[in-house]
DNA sequence: CCCATATATTCCAATATAACGATATGGAGG
DNA sequence: CCTCCATATCGTTATATTGGAATATATGGG
């Protein structure tokens, strides 16, 4: 039960379903994550968190970058089921789309020239 | 967006969870699952606005009585995959097996004598 | 060892949520 | 019309969640 409330509350936000809505197209590291979400720092980590908690996104560190993709929801069949779904879930929503498409303009090196 | 956040907020709640799955026994009146979930009956009252707003339970009325039913989950897409899947998730849980099982036993009219 | 950088954590303010008692609403029956 | 009863709504309180600034942690390079 707080398995599955877990991985509902952890998608019962904006934020993390255009997360995990744009790793569904790469992984990304944390402040890529940011620039795309317009959002503090603390706050893009913060939010990665509580999908990690719930089964939803993994990282693997490369050096100082942290990488976040989504899991295959191995541990959790929630958070597979809920993957799963999300594919084709959203996609026409402009709130998303808008968000999903600027990735591919956001590199992690050219954030670094700007700060 | 705001349509699939409402109905992941909606089941993000315990007892809202618990609400949906005795539903799928039996359709119920508030006065039922008040006494199923050991709940006040304003509190139970409420999380059945929160879960018929996101499409996942409907009403009709009878006389003084409202019935509560699962929604076939056509106003909303993610409804009603969540409904589905919830047919077969959580049915092991202690937590949902034994308020679930104690909804034989209630009847609205017992209910009423007592009060 | 020290510095710079990417990320995580902490602290705080604002807002949202959940629970309950009290009160309002609305239908049924006298 | 008045009353009763099931349910809905309101008001309040306690707790949880969110966001951002500030700070801590960790890693790579000199």
């Amino acid at each position: 039960m707080k398995e599955f409330i877990r991985v509902m509350k952890a998608v019962s936000d904006p934020t993390r379903v255009k997360i995990l809505k744009i790793l569904e197209r790469r992984m990304m590291c944390v402040c890529e994550l940011q620039t795309a979400l317009g959002a503090a720092q603390s706050t893009t980590s913060k939010h990665l968190k509580i999908l990690e908690d719930a089964g939803l996104v993994a990282y693997h560190k490369d050096g100082l970058w942290v990488n976040y993709t989504l899991t295959d929801g191995r541990q959790s069949p929630f958070a597979a089921s809920l993957l799963g779904n999300l594919r084709h879930w959203l996609n026409e929503e402009p709130e998303i789309s808008d968000v999903v498409e600027k990735t591919a303009f956001i590199d992690r090196f050219e954030i670094l020239n700007k700060n």
